[in-house]
DNA sequence: TGTTAGCACTCACCAAGTACGAGTGCTAAC
DNA sequence: GTTAGCACTCGTACTTGGTGAGTGCTAACA
């Protein structure tokens, strides 16, 4: 990169100043803030080379200079100093996260609401999913009333699910148990594909191995094992809307702008996090990589997230399951922050994990914690 | 009440006028708009009459006239025709909820969504819970691995929790269901004060019923029962943002005072609806009362509240689960479509658990739903 | 007594005009 | 390569005047 140490410099303290006050960068203001040891002239030269480079721009001759996405990406490369969270701030969240130990579906809720608390900006996480098909682990049945049975369904790595089946005649107790149990074992360890596998093989045997009522629950399980797989390819959790809209980004009354801008951006982030849209297609690309993915602006995919930045970092344990969690923010986003976030609540979500599967840990690179 | 027809008849018609277009209304434009036999200036007088009542205001001199909360009580109360929603919609609704009739826990969000979507506005629903205290079912201990064992819970109501619970030392299958039997059925339909009875009696017994693992696992069912009692309190899923949002009185374009107020009322919605203060004390109300339930503007107890109103109703089974669903929007609300649409919607759920618990439907009263 | 035409009055809204100041780009001197 | 100086640009704030919607009041009318 053919760039001077100076026009680095500037580069980074526009970016440093632009994301703290959100507010465009006057040459002035950052020789007397910084104590540059140059004129302003001298500084507005090096930002005019910076912007034929395409590291900033302008909005009309007589504002500050403003980053453009190239420059944030140049930034998150090359200037930015990796920092960690404090030590008290990691004691506090793994200590809020010890108190929900036992209770894996608070697990993805904290996530999202420590993520949103600690970056100021809004946050998605999607729950821990098996890294490969669904597998059955455990079946229960506990009856309801007498025309009401609930399955209670066990999958590996701790998921359940349940599922009401109304009954045609009353069973016993008993009865339920021994079925509950054949099923069980007959299923133990199976996927999908490997139900509708046996289901094949079993059909061709001459002395059924199956009853009617036991085809019928076997026929439930499968279709809330299908059901849950093509719920989890779209289930994104996400928080700290508020947080996010406390930017200045949204809040007429700190950028100068037409408050007509802000209302129109919140609609708009709301309807990104609501539906999803263009937050779905980076899911996959972050499950493929280790370590923080940072997604500047225009690099988005989709059009809708160009004013966006997401900071991606997969979770879990390896070959067992995954999930990823960010922060999504204005492109005008505490970069090193926001990475640092991620990448310990990443750790801390995998430690939780391993520990659950009595796995290695697995979470974006580096970034031990020394606790 | 001492009001005249024709007085009523034009504060009705300024009510509906405003909830359609969130202008300010003109005697002119009410007797152009509805042929009123009558001229502007007799209008203007009865409405100075309605003002005197204390049943319209207005902004300035020269503006038109705008409902009080006083006026849509009265409206709500004795103007207002007692709708109920079109065929189609009720069948598309039904539909919806018939596929997922197995799911127990999509019904909420279920509910938020159409409710949201069908009255445009948000909506919040609270899960169903017992009416009185949670009364153990049934416990099943799953290995996820040899050193940690998954608790599920079944509790009457076909509620399902999951709690984590680490080993010292490995338990062979047969043990787990051995001592997860036993616990099942000394636990048996007990509530959380049953139980704590139960382990009081059994520690003055010398040979000891449980051993000291059962101890700790029944530790932490009563754990898992005890903060899903507390969790239960001010757990209330809200939905609809967007739709809310949609109204005029978020977006600057339309309605013409200052953008900074949308703004404004955009974040102050945003803290209502995540925080749920000043909704809470909403719910007690509602379930101990049957019916729908209307509270205008300032006549919620909170002055956050001041500007929405809030349209409410219990549905469930009478003395096993209940729940509250309802819509909260600006004060400015088609009441009649709010209120069909809620009492539609908790008899649709008032009948889905009743099947569940083959009872008696009791949602909020009339309403009878003719497919 | 109730209704209505007429009219003065109020006030939000809009557009145009003006002044101000922050910040740049350029030039010429160092 | 650096910098002082200065003209130029353009957003922001404030003022002014005009317009129109809508009311309140009064006086006449049925």
């Amino acid at each position: 990169m053919g760039l001077t140490e100076r026009r680095q410099l500037i580069l980074k303290l526009v970016i440093q100043e632009f994301v703290e006050t959100a507010l465009p960068v006057a040459s002035e203001t950052l020789v007397r803030k910084y104590r540059l040891g140059v004129s302003s002239a001298t500084v507005r030269n090096e930002m005019a080379a910076l912007e034929d480079l395409g590291y900033l721009t302008h909005l009309h001759t007589s504002a500050g200079r403003v980053p453009t996405d190239a420059g944030y990406r140049f930034f998150v490369e090359n200037l930015m100093e990796r920092t960690a969270l404090s030590l008290a701030e990691r004691r506090m969240i793994r200590h809020q996260f010890y108190q929900v130990r036992g209770e894996l579906d608070q697990w993805v809720h904290l996530a999202g609401a420590v993520l949103a608390r600690t970056a100021q900006n809004a946050s998605l996480v999607t729950p821990p999913r098996a890294a490969d098909l669904l597998r059955f682990r455990h079946l229960e049945l506990v009856a309801i009333h007498e025309s009401m049975v609930l399955l209670v369904l066990v999958f590996h790595g701790g998921i359940v699910k349940q599922q009401t089946l109304p009954l045609e005649s009353a069973r016993s107790p008993e009865d339920l148990r021994r079925i509950a149990a054949r099923i069980s074992d007959a299923l133990a360890d199976l996927s999908l594909p490997g139900i509708e596998d046996l289901l094949a093989r079993e059909l061709k045997q001459i002395p059924a191995t199956f009853g009617e009522f036991e085809r019928l629950v076997i026929d439930h399980v499968m279709r809330a094992m299908q059901s849950f797989e093509e719920q989890a390819q779209e289930q994104i959790y996400s928080d700290g809307l508020l947080e996010m809209l406390s930017q200045p980004e949204f809040l007429p009354s700190l950028a100068r702008e037409d408050a007509e801008r802000a209302v129109e951006r919140t609609r708009h982030a709301l309807e990104i996090l609501k539906s999803g849209r263009g937050l779905g297609a980076l899911i996959p690309q972050a499950l493929a990589s280790s370590g923080v993915q940072v997604i500047i602006g225009g690099e988005n995919s989709t059009n809708e997230m160009r004013e966006y930045s997401v900071v991606l970092a997969r979770y879990g344990v390896d070959r067992a399951v995954v999930g990823v969690l960010g922060v999504i923010g204005p492109t005008r986003m505490a970069y090193p922050r926001s990475i640092s976030t991620v990448r310990y609540i990443s750790s801390v979500m995998s430690d939780l994990l391993a520990e659950l599967y009595n796995a290695e840990s697995r979470s974006a690179e580096g970034d031990v914690d020394p606790e």
